[in-house]
DNA sequence: GGGATTTATTAACTTTTGTTAATTTTTAAG
DNA sequence: CTTAAAAATTAACAAAAGTTAATAAATCCC
């Protein structure tokens, strides 16, 4: 893996990103590939890299207290995967990564992240487009809930997330819609007959 | 309304404000009173400004397509009221901003913050660590609809934000969590039904 | 390609939510 | 304090979602 190519695929995650001032970010950047069903990340976890999808689907999911599975997010090729728990609210992780395909990325430790943007101003400017693609896709999913039906909100996010959502398992896309599997394929089944009528 | 007094403020909203470095943000901030019930910002603006709440409760709705007004967010104080739509999503406000209470804030254009924060690099901590902030809020929110119930949402909501719960009508609350007012006026009769029983 | 496993669908039933409207309670304004 | 307005509750019914289990379809793997 030569550099032009990292920065190819970094340029696509940021328009943002100044190629320039971000060598040093590239340079830190380890590679790192994932078989179908390996686990990046535990429940449990202190670890606290950031993980750039260059290609693959990573599902981060939760067992909760009923001893149910429940998928909390998917992070597709050119997302970032970050462990909220660790970064943000100083707690082990509540959550497991695993990798849902062969899954390529670049990872830094997130403390190296802080260190190397202190050492370089003029990464600033990446931080904050970075923090803001975060709070977008966060605000997005927030009016989903907020604004939309369970039906509503599955056409929009098969829609909007096209390259997601034919490529894992309804059941958990369901959970991600906040929803139960059984109950998504009621709703398929009414935008099929709607459909055809 | 002198400077300490700002500064005092403006340290409760994060712990990590340089208070040195920070003068000129606080130089540039203006105050401003809204009454109860006063309009802050309407759907279709662009106005940009950060507002700061030292005091009341601004809230966030938007009328759908059927006509419907829709609270999405309560803003109380020491939180910050950003307008996503023109900062995040450069395009106008589907968002009105209303103060519920006599509502004190300081203000900022968003395009003066970033200047300000250009011009003096110390500044960045402030940004980093608020951006961080808003995700922690936001990430919080989903976690309530991926993985709880709508009773469960509302018991975390009101543990959570007593401040607000006790101090907005419910049917702000229900739309906040996603369900319709009647839905939330029976959960609440079913929590009181169990905790009798 | 064929059997095993996983996933999706359907069914049957219960529970909850949405919707509209009436009624009670609370709040606000004069 | 009294009345008007707003909010919350309740009712009645339809629609949708949760739950458990059975069946069908898709997929995975040797």
């Amino acid at each position: 893996m030569i550099d032009l190519d990292k920065i190819k695929q970094l340029y696509k995650f940021t328009k943002q990103l100044n190629l320039a001032d971000a060598g040093e970010l590239i340079k830190a950047a380890k590679t790192k590939t994932f078989q179908k069903r390996e686990s990046i990340l535990s429940q449990g976890s202190w670890n606290n890299e950031i993980l750039f999808v260059r290609q693959g689907l990573i599902r981060q999911y939760l067992i909760n207290d009923k001893g149910e599975e429940i998928t909390f997010r998917f992070i597709p090729e050119n997302y970032v995967m970050a462990n909220a728990d660790v970064i943000l609210f100083q707690q082990a992780s509540r959550f497991h990564f695993e990798a849902m395909e062969k899954t390529k990325t670049f990872s830094i430790d997130y403390d190296l992240v802080q260190k190397i943007i202190s050492n370089n101003p003029k990464l600033q400017s990446n931080r904050v487009h970075f923090a803001q693609r975060m709070m977008k896709e966060m605000h997005r999913r927030i009016e989903l809930f907020v604004l939309y039906t369970p039906m509503e909100r599955y056409l929009k996010f098969s829609k909007e997330y096209p390259e997601i959502s034919n490529r894992v398992p309804d059941k958990y896309i369901a959970n991600v819609l906040g929803i139960t599997a059984v109950s998504l394929s009621r709703i398929r089944a009414r935008i099929a007959d709607q459909g055809s009528a």
